[in-house]
DNA sequence: CGCTAATCTGTTATAGTGTTACATTCGCGC
DNA sequence: GCGCGAATGTAACACTATAACAGATTAGCG
């Protein structure tokens, strides 16, 4: 947790951003849906729930229903290219496609923004402790809550 | 994260956590639901989920309603008699009640049991990095996902 | 190409989790 | 007893997620 990339929260070409995304794409099957999603995603640093995204996913006449949503988030987050944050019950897109295991997150309980970074230090502390209890750990979640410094600066 | 009482998953006297907890509850305002859902929270190091603690708050003939659980559990969190594990959606007794700031936990997703640890180093690590971009952390959510030797023996 | 198997999508229904709103009661100091 | 704030009771609802199954599409192979 050292040198970085910027976080999301800092300002950064965020084309940049997308298309390392959809690069890291190439070569798994994205649908129709899927690739809507991760587009919707992919616009900003910030998470939004299911349903949120549900609602974009439609025309006016007619929306999808929740399985469609649900089931192109899981792929998402099965291939890396889009987390889920716990305790906002939401998804983001990955910041690091490729390269974002041990991930851990910043999120702004204001805005929603989400900055992604590296936690290989927190995660390797973890495993030691983890392991001499023979516990077998799987996944870990680390995600900090706060406000971001453009919403401080708004009250 | 170095010296540390047992785990959970380890074998101990668990009246000594019982005992803790409701010593450190002296002096708080513990309403019989309160006391209610402590005590069912402390039987064991296992997460249960608000409907669950629920279902086990009620006789026979009358359950209380969601919002009874709720309220208690919400009581019991925000006085560090409890914690939430965000990726289970349950609630699990705090295991160092009056020094449990900055806990992780290891929870495992078969058994529901979960271990609590403290985590300085891994959250000032966190912390140091939010600063550098005016991030103002509130609140760290660090959880392992796995399973427990116990289980893993079970096959 | 044409078949088959696997995968993805559409749809309905429902399960699980958590909250709002408001009426009522309880506990306590005066 | 009275008044006030905290806690509880209750009904209804909002949000999040999944199950189950039918139908459509696609990939791969002979």
């Amino acid at each position: 947790m050292s040198k970085r990339p910027p976080l999301a929260f800092e300002s950064h070409d965020h084309r940049t951003c997308q298309k390392a995304a959809l690069d890291c794409a190439e070569g798994l099957r994205l649908t129709n849906w899927r690739r809507k999603v991760l587009e919707i995603l992919l616009e900003q640093h910030r998470s939004l729930g299911a349903y949120e995204i549900l609602e974009r996913l439609g025309d006016d006449d007619s929306k999808p229903k929740p399985p469609t949503a649900y089931r192109a988030l899981d792929y998402l987050v099965e291939h890396g290219l889009a987390h889920r944050i716990e305790k906002m019950n939401a998804y983001v897109a990955c910041a690091q496609p490729g390269a974002c295991d041990r991930a851990g997150f910043f999120f702004c309980k204001r805005c929603h923004t989400v900055a992604e970074v590296q936690c290989d230090g927190a995660e390797s502390d973890l495993m030691r402790v983890a392991a001499t209890s023979g516990f077998t750990a799987e996944q870990t979640v680390i995600e900090v809550e706060g406000i971001c410094a453009d919403c401080q600066d708004a009250g």
